[in-house]
This record gives C-alpha cells, structure tokens and sequence, in this order.
DNA sequence: GTCTATATGGCGATAGAC
DNA sequence: GTCTATCGCCATATAGAC
C-alpha cells in the first residue's frame, strides 16, 4: 500500500460519500477510513465541496466510460444490446449504491451537472447518437429511440433504486432472492429489449 | 385559512423535506415556510425525527394508495394498466421530487421503510398480487409478473429521478420538450406494456 | 506534510416570559 | 399556545507546533 497521501483521501471519501451523500458525509470519517487526520483533508483539497466535487466527477465519468466502450465494441444492434446489459448489470452490481448516489446529488443539486457536461457528456451524446439511429432502423416499430433508451435504463436501474421497498414487497426481505432475481434480469431485459424493437 | 398551527407545520414539513430530503432541511427553514417559529416545532413533533417520520409515512402512504384504487377500479388487464398509467404519470407529474425523495430516504436508513410495512405493505400487496394473477394470465410468454412490474415501474419513475441527466442529454436541457417526452410516455409505456406482455 | 489544538458558525433543542 | 433568547453540541475549517 504506497499509495499517496491524495489518493488514499480520494478512495475513503469515494467511499463515504457514495454510502452517505454529500450531506450526510463527515469530514471525520473520511480521516478514518483514510487512516489520517482531518486536517489532512484540508490541506489537500481545502474544503469538503472541492473534495465532493472531485469525487462525484470520478464517480459520474467512470460510470459512463464503461457503457460508452460497451457500445463501441460490438458488431450488430442485438449484440451491443446484450453487451451493454450484461456489462450494465455487472457494473451497478459491483457498485450498488453509485445510483442512488447520483440520483440524489442531481436531483439535490444539479448544478453539479453542469460542471461536467461538456467534458463528459459531448463525447458520450456522440456515441449514443449512433446507436440510436442504429435502434432506430432496427426498430420496426418505429418508436423515439430516446423512448427506448428511456425505457431500458429504467428497467435496468430501477431495481437496483428502489430495492429496499422490491425486496420487501416482492421477495418477503429475502436477500438471497432478490440478488437472484436481479442476475436473471439480464435475460429477461434482453428478451423485452428484443421485442420492443422487434429484432 | 383556518388551518390548525399543527397542520401549517405539517404540510410546510412536507414541502420542505421533499425538496431537501431528511438531511438537508432545517428546522428553520420549515418554521419560516409555516409562518411561525422555530420552538413551535419542537412543541408539537419534539424533534426533528418526528417531524419527519410522520411526514414521510404521510407522503409514502398516499403516494401508494392512489396506485392501489387504480388497480381495483378497472376491469381487464388492459384497461388496469391503461389507467394506472395514466394516473401514475400524472401523480408524479404533480409530485416531481416525491420518487427521488423517496429512493433518497430507504436508501439512507432504511429503517424508514419497516415502520411502515405491515401496515401500507401488506394490503397493497394483495392487490398486487391479484394483478399479478391477472398479468400472468393474460401473458403468453409467460415472464415471471414480477420482472414485468419492475420494468413497468422503472419506465415510469425513471424520466422523473434521473431528467436533470436525461433532459441534458437528450434534449440539450429543453424543459418544454422534456415535458412533452413525459406526456407522450403515457402512450409509449403503454404501447410497450402491451406488447411485453403481449395482449 | 502531518499532527494537535482551537476557532467559528450553524443547527437542534430548551427555558422561560407572556 | 406562541414567542424571544439562549444553551450545548457538532461539523467545517484554520493556526501553529513539529
């Protein structure tokens, strides 16, 4: 573990401020998880927003790069739908809380969007376009692809947003039942993917 | 406006703390939005926690229950979903920040969410369940009725929590044509639901 | 660069007059 | 019941020794 004074504060309030939020995060904790003092924190990014700041543009661009790459990397319409669920799944499932996280900071504050957009959502609009004029001609049905689009990230973070309440009401708080039932979503977003479009 | 002083606290409790979420609001700021003072608060609820927990059980309960008359006041599976809907665009459309309020607060504690249970959960749940029957009935390809219900309700809830993202995106931050997007998913979601479940 | 100690402000909560 | 004034705490931020 050499790794630096500013990367370890990166990774312990990478952690803390996805589980608490930037409110309901300490600058304490930070310093624990950190294995440091607070004081520290201060001195290296001066206040607790910079630090926020930086942390939830982290978050925001490697969530997105991930799926970008994902869409770029495959052949056919079909075969970029299964990859880019399959990774999707994969990716919120490796970090569950990262959607909520930005749900909440958005809707919390969304100017913290606006910072980023150029940098970070030209590039990504770009390779969307794409695909959706691709969906667009596979789709028989002739529906607004950001319809689709709409529709599949929903059903695809949904589950994951408000799984406290699915949990509870549809599997009784099984936990075992739930995790169970989000890996088998990745065949069924597919199969509904497939029909809506009619490919 | 003869509203009792407990009431005035209530619904200022209500506006706030569904903008600001349980972290972010103040006391003060709620005593300014009921027009009185901050100790008046404290005089009725005691605390903030109390404040808040029969706020969010108020908004939680009456944002389920409408749902809930929706499915029992139509005939077949067509016209339920039709109707629920419709309604469920429309509530949201009169409560923007309720969905994301609320995948804030059960993410953040979920302990908000067993107090209310077996109370709210329990009944919606057998309805739910009869829906669920008339679902699997009336689907051919015989998907588990569960799945669909996430997908349905992620089509729904998703344009509203995530639209500061996707209005940006999608729309280069058009308020009017996002509102347009949200009025035509009534259709769209229809038309999807319909084809899903093939009926 | 890293620490301890402390300043500063804000917020929830209470005391007490009316 | 409703107000003003204030307490006590906790969190961010800074000062300053090492």
């Amino acid at each position: 573990m050499d790794k630096s004074t500013e990367e370890k504060i990166y990774e312990a309030a990478r952690k803390v401020f996805i589980l608490k939020g930037m409110e309901g995060a300490r600058m304490q904790e930070i310093a624990d998880e950190a294995g440091m003092n607070k004081a520290l924190l201060h001195y290296y990014f001066r206040n607790k927003e910079n630090l926020f700041k930086a942390v939830f543009k982290d978050i925001f661009t490697k969530f997105f790069a991930k799926l970008k790459d994902t869409l770029l990397s495959s052949a056919t319409t079909r075969e970029k739908l299964t990859v880019f669920i399959d990774n999707y799944i994969d990716l919120i499932t490796a970090n569950p809380y990262v959607p909520s996280f930005i749900i909440n900071e958005i809707n919390r504050d969304p100017k913290v969007l606006s910072s980023l957009m150029f940098e970070n959502f030209m590039e990504p609009a770009k390779v969307l376009k794409l695909f959706f004029n691709e969906v667009e001609s596979a789709n028989k049905s002739v529906v607004d692809p950001r319809h689709i689009l709409t529709s599949l990230m929903g059903m695809l973070v949904f589950p994951f947003v408000a799984r406290p309440i699915l949990q509870m009401v549809l599997f009784q708080d099984d936990k075992v039942a739930y995790n169970n039932f989000l890996e088998e979503r990745k065949e069924v977003v597919k199969n509904m993917m497939f029909k809506l479009i009619e490919i």
